[in-house]
DNA sequence: ATTATCGTTTGATATTTATCAAGCATCCAA
DNA sequence: TTGGATGCTTGATAAATATCAAACGATAAT
């Protein structure tokens, strides 16, 4: 494993706060590797084998039942999933698959349960980590269950353009499918409700979006940090 | 406060390994309060001044946007909310009000998270607990994304006459407007997914649900554990 | 016992969202 | 350079879901 990945890691909140001699157990065991794009990293239902880290490239969460498929949550660097499955030795409830060609940290699961139990600033970082997912879940359902589809969409791009610094145009940077099923449409609603988001001031060419009255947009979308801000 | 219900809180998994001296410091700092039936106990958006814990009676979480309300849990004895919030020191992503009158005990969370800083045991405690939770707002994601309304009904049916024992009647234990709004529906398409119901053998009198067929049923909802095991 | 309130149900209608089919655009490999 | 393949868009239609209005029924307060 190369010096400069496992000082990147190092730098996770989850791994800062951690004993050395600790980290150097799960480097120790760790495996670094370059995947494909589309390779199904985990599937869901079977245990969690890995603490995965995405060093370089795009991952897609995503689940499955009775033939449908949504798309959960996108993990770029430096991002990690399962830890719920991990740290309850349970099975994974969503698959993970390559967008693009993508480097991967894998962290035994085994060991970071072991780990979790010796070293106890491990443990409050992952306690800091897990809320911090589960609160972003639950903004995710509100998001869901409060919003119609168009004004998913929106918020989506009012937070998206504070990402970009403010930008008056950025680049989105997943497919529009995987854009729809995330926000829970078909990419025939989301092609139309970006035609409708015209007359609110947004222009959507390709990939490169263009917000020409914020106020319009942020008009529509009533953003709400209780929602919208994932550091809230 | 009683020595039964320090008990009784202390059988939780949450509190049942901490150390006794810091589960001695919890207790002392808590306060026991009964609260008439539609009080507001907590507000998202404000900080979280104590971990509730249900000792009797039933709290709804919900939360709000733009004039919409959403029913996003039911909590009874002995459940707590909202520990994320409680130890990330972070504003309460949802309200809580008392549906009957209840009892409820309230440690201050500036406790909670001292103990949580002392006592690793319990530090522990709170990931399993987190993990749980953060886990049980995933597969209520995918029951929002992946299933329609009425299939979300019959698998709400379907996990209740299993918490039932598996008794061919049962009573629904919240109002069918709340059901309807967890679920994601209104009271009407409720009611008429009710109806619609009864093709698949199932009757619902009141509060009283009988299944008659089971089979019917389950090969309309298709439940699976991923999203339908709490324990899963 | 009576009235008032509130939750539930039903019907009519509107809106939102999905599905199906076709054409268009883009990218990449032969 | 040229086919595919795949993703995106558009139109037509269907299905799911919400809204509005009214009636009904249970419950609680007077």
């Amino acid at each position: 494993m190369k010096v400069s990945d496992t000082a990147e890691i190092r730098t996770l909140p989850l791994f800062r706060d951690m004993d050395d001699a600790q980290f150097e157990v799960l480097i120790r065991g760790a495996y670094v590797q370059t995947f494909p794009p589309q390779i199904e990293l985990i599937t869901e239902g079977e245990p969690s084998d890995f603490l995965h880290i995405v060093v370089e490239g795009t991952v897609e969460l995503f689940a499955t039942w009775n033939g449908h498929q949504t798309t959960m949550a996108t993990v770029r660097p430096l991002g990690t999933f399962i830890l719920a499955a991990t740290i309850k030795d349970a099975p994974n409830l969503m698959s993970a698959r390559t967008l693009e060609r993508s480097r991967l940290v894998l962290l035994p699961s085994e060991d970071v349960r072991n780990v979790f139990e010796t070293d106890s600033a491990f443990a409050r970082a992952i306690v800091v980590e897990l809320a911090q997912c589960y609160r972003m879940s639950i903004k995710n359902t509100k998001n869901l269950k409060l919003r119609s589809s168009i004004e998913r969409l929106a918020n989506h791009l009012v937070r998206k353009q504070i990402e970009a610094g403010g930008a008056k145009s950025f680049e989105l940077d997943v497919e529009k499918r995987r854009l729809a099923s995330y926000l829970g449409m078909t990419a025939e609603n989301l092609s139309r409700a970006i035609k409708t988001l015209q007359s609110y001031g947004v222009t959507i060419d390709g990939a490169m979006v263009t917000i020409t009255t914020p106020e319009a947009l942020l008009n529509l979308a009533k953003p709400m940090p209780l929602i919208d801000d994932p550091e809230h």
